[in-house]
DNA sequence: GACCGTAGCACTAACGGTTAGCTTTTAAAA
DNA sequence: TTTTAAAAGCTAACCGTTAGTGCTACGGTC
């Protein structure tokens, strides 16, 4: 029960794949809203329950691998040098993202997702999940010792740049721009000390 | 047709009104997710087809008066006096806006918003939708004069601070931080003069 | 006051996402 | 092998939402 050893799993893994491409295929050829789960579900050759099973919801199938998003985040928190300043940090994170995003290859994909209220919505409700994981990372650390308060409100301040560098004019420097002002507010937060 | 001379428009008013009230008193006694659709029409004696001509969706019934929220917020831009000085009108009125929403009375309607996804998400997308109004006010102001981006950002922060504050554990003070980093954020923005 | 145009409302029937209930397959553990 | 439980399947439904179609009554006009 605690030592998975493989067939079951690579088989599971190997429908959830099947079942994500052949749903962005689908989707990317005739439009989101446009494909059925049960056209997807039969395309994929699995039945609508065990779509449902390895997926919570239609949209979901877009955003597959969202959870790379949010671990890159929390990374660029936990994960960086000691004394390595905050800001920054998540600065080059957020930059690497959106160019990731930005690039051309995405571009379909992003286009889809703009173009359908659904999955603009959960977008949004899912930008939200991370802010909350990012602001408990930023919480935890030891060398910031901001408030509660403070660490959530970064957070939300870097999804936020996360969002609109995505959807500026010239993300690089809007990412740039959106940062001088986190930057701002984060110096603003910082715990008097009595040395 | 430019002269709406009366009955008609308050019978609709009444007809919808009584739909609002009808749906927000069983969602209330019964739950959010366990009234449907359709009892709501029921009780409120009209058809599911003409509640849905009222209200674009389930969750709309609940965020009846969601134009006010906007209406004060780009008030507080656009109808600030001549050099008022631009966050700290925000700052008030998002004040008032938490003040008014942590209020005992509303309690329960925020507590039924909490514990249901569909609302929450519904009510996150129209944040964002206010946050746009507000970057627009706030981006037309000849005084300001921000580049897009920066009007865009400190609309987000303004309404993330909103949200934040009202998930707060002490609601008032925690708009004041977070105004305190909106504040610093927007200094950094100040555009470089030659005076 | 009679006459239209149309806004508001009703009814039925359906569509599409999602879930519950129950059965079958199949990998893993004994 | 036998047992067990996870993964997948099928059916049938629930619920929000919409299309299609008509009826009714109000408002403006002659």
């Amino acid at each position: 029960m605690t030592a998975p050893s493989g067939r079951r799993e690579r088989k599971k893994a190997a429908t959830r794949q099947k079942i994500a491409d052949t749903a962005l295929r689908l989707f990317l050829e005739r439009g989101y809203d446009a494909v059925g789960i049960r056209e997807v579900a039969a395309e994929a050759d699995v039945a609508v329950t065990t779509l449902f099973s390895h997926f919570a919801s239609k949209e979901a199938l877009v955003f597959e691998q969202d959870e790379d998003f949010e671990q890159r985040l929390t990374q660029a928190v936990t994960g960086r040098a000691p004394h390595e300043l905050l800001i920054p940090a998540l600065r080059s994170e957020v930059q690497a993202l959106v160019r990731h995003c930005t690039a051309d290859s995405a571009a379909p994909i992003w286009r889809m997702i703009d173009e359908s209220p659904a999955l603009r919505k959960y977008e949004e409700s899912m930008r939200l999940r991370h802010a909350e994981t990012l602001a408990t990372a930023i919480a935890a650390d030891p060398e910031l010792s901001r408030t509660a308060t403070a660490s959530r409100t970064i957070a939300r301040f870097v999804i936020d740049a996360y969002s609109l560098a995505r959807e500026a004019a010239e993300p690089q420097a809007a990412v740039d721009e959106i940062f001088g002002m986190i930057e701002a507010a984060w110096e603003a937060t910082r715990p008097s000390r009595r040395t």
